[in-house]
DNA sequence: CACAGCTCCTGAATGC
DNA sequence: TGCATTCAGGAGCTGT
């Protein structure tokens, strides 16, 4: 499940490739892939791409002229591979884009098609740089250097719901998803479902402390992979599964305290957490 | 407007 | 064995 460490890995793998390139060609096997696209993927022909952008999960590559851009998100189980044109289809692939390059070519491949590549406009984001306008509602993220920390803080605290939901929700801070939700929480030592109103100033801010933490931490290792789901632009797995604390380790003791870390279903999705190290805080 | 819940999708794992 | 159910979850959308 590509959250920010996962998705900055492939940035980072696709930015010195695509950059300078002119689009040649694009074919896409699958509506769904390019469902939000206004404007057809194949308008990206005869486009140079400068360079990779991301915030949050959002991927986007400006075109030359700096008024569009090719937008990428990964969805849970999207991946952008740079293959050999010779190297067979894999199973899911959704979409391929072709450079001037008689190798390799860009391949977007997706199980279970909650991802998708769009053509959108840009827009000033308030800081002498562009976004997408799909992207524009979407917060800087924790590795943002332009982003005011302590007004994120406040957001937060402002919020009428349980912490693990603003945590999830990337209009107020963006690029944490379950894994990190879990693994920031339980460092920060805090319960899911503890009213953001609660929590003190500076409980939030070592909240965020401890995100930023874990996912510099992930994003040393390559990411978290728990399958073939999440690989970089080489296909290759991230190395961080192994060092979770409380996510997908339900059974097994904390390595903080030795209490067995529970399992709970929230928002149609599993929370994983220390139960004595994060006590559920009352409103 | 704010917040909660539904929905899209595939394939592995589990249940009877 | 085989068919049905459950689970994984990002984020847009709908409903209250």
């Amino acid at each position: 499940m590509p959250e920010l460490p996962e998705v900055e890995v492939v940035r980072a793998g696709l930015d010195p490739y695509i950059a300078g390139r002119t689009i040649v060609a694009v074919q896409n096997f699958h509506p769904r892939a390019a469902r939000r696209s206004a404007i057809g993927l194949h308008d990206a022909v005869g486009r140079r791409m400068l360079w990779m952008s991301r915030r949050g999960k959002y991927l986007w590559a400006p075109f030359a002229g700096r008024q569009h851009a090719f937008v990428m998100h990964l969805g849970m189980s999207g991946q952008l591979l740079i293959q050999q044109r010779t190297q067979p289809n894999p199973k899911h692939l959704r979409i391929t884009v072709e450079f001037d390059d008689v190798d390799r070519q860009l391949r977007f491949v997706d199980q279970r098609t909650f991802g998708h590549l769009m053509i959108d406009e840009l827009t000033d984001d308030g800081h002498g740089g562009a976004v997408p306008i799909c992207v524009s509602h979407i917060s800087r993220d924790l590795l943002d250097p332009v982003l005011d920390r302590t007004q994120v803080v406040a957001r937060i605290r402002a919020k009428a719901t349980g912490i693990k939901r603003v945590l999830l929700d990337q209009s107020v801070v963006s690029g944490i998803g379950n894994i990190y939700a879990d693994e920031a929480l339980w460092a920060a030592r805090i319960h899911a479902e503890t009213p953001a109103t609660v929590l003190t100033s500076r409980q939030v801010a070592k909240l965020l402390e401890e995100a930023i933490a874990v996912m510099q931490r992930a994003l040393a290792q390559g990411g978290t992979s728990f399958d073939e789901l999440y690989v970089n632009v080489n296909g290759q797995s991230g190395y961080f599964s192994r060092s979770l604390n409380a996510y997908g380790q339900a059974g097994k003791p904390c390595p903080r305290c030795g209490s067995n870390i529970q399992r709970a279903k929230f928002m149609n999705r599993s929370s994983f957490y220390c139960p004595r190290c994060q006590k559920q805080a009352r409103a």
